[in-house]
DNA sequence: CACTTGACCTGTCCGC
DNA sequence: TGCGGACAGGTCAAGT
């Protein structure tokens, strides 16, 4: 689930926690989860918290350590001397509070100034030691460049969908090589608000829909983080609560509601084994 | 080379 | 109420 609006706003949350703190204790409790020796983190201080698309990257004083979240893994932080419930395994509707660690908490890292859980009820995500430079590029070395990087130009927007030419916008624009941190749900509303189609060929748009969807991959971007991200069903921030760009989202889960801007009813379909939403009238 | 499918996991929801 | 199947934010590997 998390994408970089959600990852970043995890990053933000855990940068003012964590910064100097130093890790007292790591608990493994699903080994599949944990890449490495966790013994090598015992001792060491946070000294930044950063973010490589939608991986997050904790620098140590010697190494790194690197969290990807995939679908359903989140991070609770839980001050000392305070409780956090969050929200396990539910529909918002008939969703039950547990205060972590629970049965899909599965690494416990102990602070001085508290806990931070990794919970993933689906037990994709990952944690994982590197030892140094060399290890962390070889991690996120394959990763096209940030939104808001100097690099992500429109020159070089344009440059990689003529490279892409024949292949469909929505799968390229989710192409993690292309650009760092565009999942399924802001790539249809990147899509949306540039109005174009997510199966159009990415070498079909002209100079003007290009330059657009450049522009509105930052605005929904931004929007999102502002927004803390979107909170479907397990994403939460480290603090426990939800993210709400969902409430404003336009075309993200609303198949068969009315547009916000037209009131034709979104469609969705599946585009590249994605569930993909638009409206087919202000999308064309 | 580009695209699709299945796998990795657990849980929810829908139809019968 | 129970059961099978489809589906869910991500990414890989393998097959076509």
């Amino acid at each position: 689930m998390p994408e970089l609006p959600e990852v970043e706003t995890i990053r933000r949350a855990l940068a003012k926690e964590l910064i100097g703190q130093i890790i007292e204790k790591v608990e493994v409790r699903a080994a599949k989860l944990f890449l490495g020796d966790k013994d090598k983190l015992i001792g060491q201080k946070i000294t930044e918290v950063g973010r490589r698309g939608k991986i997050l990257i904790f620098t140590l004083e010697h190494g790194y350590l690197a969290i990807h979240l995939k679908m359903t893994g989140q991070l609770i932080f839980v001050p000392k001397n305070k409780k956090v419930g969050v929200l396990i395994g539910g529909h918002p509707d008939k969703a039950y509070i547990e205060t972590p660690p629970h049965r899909h908490t599965h690494i416990i890292f102990t602070f001085p100034a508290g806990v931070l859980y990794f919970n993933d009820l689906r037990k994709f995500g990952w944690a994982k030691v590197l030892s140094d430079e060399a290890a962390l590029k070889k991690e996120v070395g394959h990763l096209g460049p940030e939104y808001d990087w100097p690099e992500f130009s429109l020159a070089y927007f344009q440059q990689m969908l003529t490279k892409k030419a024949k292949s469909r916008l929505k799968p390229v624009l989710m192409d993690q090589t292309n650009l760092a941190g565009i999942g399924n749900i802001y790539a249809d509303e990147s899509l949306f608000c540039a109005k174009v189609l997510p199966d159009w060929p990415a070498g079909s748009l002209n100079d003007r829909e290009v330059r657009r969807l450049y522009q509105c991959i930052g605005q929904v971007f931004k929007l999102a983080i502002e927004r803390g991200g979107t909170s479907s069903r397990d994403y939460r921030q480290p603090d426990g609560t939800r993210g709400t760009f969902l409430e404003i989202a336009k075309v993200y889960r609303r198949q068969n509601l009315p547009c916000r801007i037209c009131r034709t009813l979104i469609k969705q379909v599946k585009l590249a084994g994605r569930s993909t939403h638009f409206c087919p009238n202000c999308q064309k």
